[in-house]
DNA sequence: TATAGTGTACTAGTCTATACAATACAGTTA
DNA sequence: TAACTGTATTGTATAGACTAGTACACTATA
């Protein structure tokens, strides 16, 4: 279900996030589903409860779960956490353009450059 | 000429890189000037001369300087550079493009996304 | 009520990457 | 020769990531 790459430099809490980020906004897990206890999952991953917790912190701190003491953590609605998804998206989409423009990249190459990515995609698919 | 942030979490040498990176995209370094050299680019700087040498080795290995022995450090050919630039902004682009997919956004959607970021920045210059 | 499971918090220790410090060597230039 | 370059090595200090152990408060259930 989760998958941790132990040689990666990316930190495992970093990783956990990113992990339920994806699962969570594609709806593998539903809106208000449970996700595996801190315990559970850090004795599937084999991992310190404590680096499951800095993950589980991180998700809630970004409103894509809920903890409630003694029940649990949980899945935010899917319009909230879509909606933070897109957003980070969006982000990273403005600054990437923005280095292009300054570069002197046109409108017209980059929208081609969209619809050559977007084709490459659909080809793949 | 170049801003080194003390309290970033990224690392000082990485800055260099970035830094460097873009005073030699945007030509403010032309093709074979020479860098100041390690030692007094450290001095300037107040920051040990192994950090800048390998902050300079990482612009070496990415092909953006190249270094000779007992002379200095140089920049690498216009040609070279930019396009080292230009590849590591598609890759971003490609992969924040492919999420944006994923989660269902429609190609129109995203090329009146680029039409409006471009707006947006035209706007603001 | 008792027990097991939940989130949460804290301290202490290990490990690794980063950065600094000091020194040395080899090549270039004037 | 002297002063400047890049490059390499060894050692030390520090911060962040991770582990380990423990503890407490809350919830659900038998």
């Amino acid at each position: 279900m989760i998958h941790i790459d132990e040689k990666s430099s990316k930190p495992i809490y970093e990783q956990i996030f990113d992990e339920f980020t994806k699962l969570i906004v594609f709806e593998v897990f539903q809106q208000n589903s449970k996700l595996p206890s801190v315990r559970e999952l850090a004795s599937i991953l084999r991992i310190n409860p404590n680096t499951i917790q800095k993950g589980y912190k991180l998700l809630e701190d970004n409103e894509y779960i809920y903890s409630i003491q003694g029940k649990g953590s949980f899945v935010n609605s899917n319009d909230i956490t879509k909606n933070k998804y897109k957003s980070r998206l969006k982000l990273d989409f403005e600054n990437t353009l923005k280095e292009f423009l300054k570069i002197g990249t046109t409108k017209d190459d980059l929208i081609l450059m969209v619809e050559d990515i977007i084709e490459g995609v659909e080809v793949n698919a």
